[in-house]
DNA sequence: GTGAAACACTTGACGTGTCAACGAATAACG
DNA sequence: CGTTATTCGTTGACACGTCAAGTGTTTCAC
């Protein structure tokens, strides 16, 4: 039942990571996990698009970027990432494409009929997550949290280690 | 510069989720990405393995997992990318694995001395980067910090919408 | 015993996310 | 102008994550 010397020396070094449940980045980690299967569950049953799809759509819909670009800096998506995704979008007839005139390296997108008719049948059912979610935080404790949020995020930059 | 009347009904819908730094989900999954880089980051710099790769061999090191199993429900990973990363790290001689005696379809994995050895060099690291994450928190902080966390694990389940 | 159920693991398919190299077009500078 | 730099977008490569179907093994009920 002994380990060698070695072992037993890195589990000790170990041992201050468990139960796992107290690592911070552990947790954030299952968290979202289980919000993005939420999130994309909930699309999935009422006939809508992939999650990350959905991300797209709902910013382009909101009038606020008509451009891959935009859609990158407002939501902070990889540019790689929403070229695909676009594609697909247009695939699907969810949007169309058009070229600037003045600059022919912009795509300029919009929301089709059909994207704009799925978008408004799920945003209710995505506003009533959104209640559930932070529904039982009080106006303090939802402060708080965003404010943890920011503090994380400012250390959650490069390391010089 | 006016929009049609039904991308101006769909428009006001979600002016609520601008700017989109206030959206949980949104907040949590960028700070999660933030957060698996700067691991990935360092792990990769130290001459590393991928972060995934380091989570599963962690969990092996301490002995509280010796089979696939275990890792799975330890740290609640899925068990097909459980079982394809046990493989690359048999391959790159961090493990090894013996069928069991009693129960063939068991793989018992244990760790090589080479496995070993990296974890030893990459723990100190980890550990600074834990102290560096959370070390602004104070106690108080910290406790509320995770008992939020709890809270939103709770309605994070599924939906019956 | 023998067949059905449960189990440990594998595999395939797909979606998500990041990075870096690249092409085409435009902007900036001499 | 024309060269150089920058920008918008595309593409390839890979890691990560989830789900479901499939394989072989053991367990359990009968």
């Amino acid at each position: 039942m002994s380990n060698s010397s070695e072992q037993d020396a890195i589990s000790s070094d170990l041992s201050y990571i468990y139960p796992l449940g107290s690592v911070l980045t552990y947790r954030l980690s299952k968290l979202q996990a289980r919000l993005n299967a939420q999130a994309a569950d909930l699309l999935r049953r009422h006939g809508g698009v992939p999650l990350a799809h959905w991300r797209v759509l709902l910013v382009l819909s909101s009038g606020l970027a008509t451009t891959q670009k935009e859609i990158v800096e407002l939501a902070a998506f990889d540019k790689g990432q929403v070229s695909r995704i676009v594609d697909r979008l247009i695939e699907e007839d969810f949007l169309v494409s058009e070229s600037d005139v003045d600059d022919k390296r912009i795509r300029k997108l919009k929301v089709t009929p059909s994207g704009r008719q799925m978008i408004s049948r799920l945003i209710p059912l995505m506003q009533q997550r959104q209640a559930h979610l932070v529904g039982k935080f009080s106006e303090d404790e939802k402060q708080l949290l965003f404010g943890f949020l920011d503090r994380l995020d400012e250390v959650s930059g490069k390391l010089s280690l």
